[in-house]
DNA sequence: CCGTGTGAACAAATTCACAGCC
DNA sequence: GGCTGTGAATTTGTTCACACGG
């Protein structure tokens, strides 16, 4: 499976996102013809991503909605839950406790933590914020697949290292910092501003 | 300047970030192979990308910071401000509104707007609520360059369209699902679910 | 002599176009 | 007849390798 591109891994959330909507509003198949536009690209493009994977479609018909869905679920490992762990739990950190998009997708927050001792104790959206000393006892004594790093910029690469260090190989990061990758780690950015950027170029560079 | 690749645009911003801290570092010049690893890329790339604009560097010394990242922002746009106006404060909105990383990199939330009419007229991180049925002569009266749609899914489509309808060109999306876009209207989401699904595809088919 | 800038070689991703199945 | 699945053609993006300037 390591022969999928990664472009191609990058659209499968995408297509599950256009399927949600598509099964809400109670549509039995889609056509690549329908669901491509739906997720930014072009009809063929799905089905050979798809393709990669296995002949979800009927010819003459399309694809079963729910049926698809289900397929894209477990190819992403979302058909079981993912446990996170929170660290920084300043205004970043309680949106992220108060996000109802990560439960529903089966990622649960099992654990937030700061190091502002004036935090410790309190409880945001009903979770308990830990003192960041326990940080690594708490996930070496229990399963946590994925670490979200909300601290401020310059704690942010400090922090990566002890949640590495603790045994994470995951790590989804809302500091505006890149974050220099050790070999098996896998890191995403969560940052508006990158994406602003990219709009504001061309708002820049505009012939008109 | 429409012949430069997309995901050329796409790194510039990275690469801005990464001669952020090169200069809260004190260093004054930087070579390509030191700036690649630090926006994740390798040094022809970079070479290649910058190579797009103009010579921004010197042979046998490499790049000048301080210059590169004026470049750079001058490229990007964000030698200026961008005015924004955020739909929705609820948690999300709130985070938004707190959030320091877009005021330093010029761009300004200038008003907010919600339906909920106990959130109107509320102070949050100093800004005050509007009744969303102001939104559309708000945009039209001042010069409003992004909105930034922080609302539940089922209400991202409508709030796109309103923002479209007002002169508004350019969304940033919170909400989790991609908003079919008309001809001329960027959109740029910003989903955490959609990078955390990234990682556990991987880590859902690891052969160990 | 070091490191950029860049054409040329290569690799990857997307689109095309159609055979085959429902 | 309609739409998928997929090799082949094409386009797009990346890496190589080296000439050239500081």
């Amino acid at each position: 499976m390591n022969l999928v591109p990664n472009l191609v891994v990058d659209r499968l959330p995408v297509y599950l996102r256009a399927l949600n909507v598509l099964e809400a509003e109670g549509k039995k198949t889609v056509r690549s013809e329908e669901l491509g536009p739906r997720a930014g690209v072009n009809p063929e493009l799905v089905r050979k991503d798809l393709s990669y994977f296995g002949r979800f479609g009927k010819q003459g018909r399309g694809y079963e909605v729910v049926a698809l869905q289900a397929e894209l679920r477990r190819l992403l490992g979302t058909d079981r839950q993912w446990s996170m762990v929170l660290v920084g739990a300043g205004h970043l950190g309680r949106a992220i406790l108060a996000y109802p998009g990560f439960v529903s997708e089966g990622f649960v927050i099992i654990a937030a933590f700061d190091t502002d001792t004036s935090l410790i104790g309190e409880l945001i959206s009903g979770m308990r914020v830990r003192p960041a000393g326990e940080l690594v006892s708490f996930v070496q004594s229990r399963r946590v697949d994925i670490g979200i790093i909300a601290v401020p910029p310059a704690a942010a690469r400090r922090t990566a290292e002890v949640l590495h260090e603790a045994g994470i190989r995951a790590i989804l990061n809302y500091a505006p910092v890149m974050l220099r990758l050790p070999p098996g780690l896998l890191v995403r950015n969560v940052d508006p501003v990158i994406a602003l950027e990219s709009m504001t170029f061309w708002r820049s560079h505009e012939v008109a």
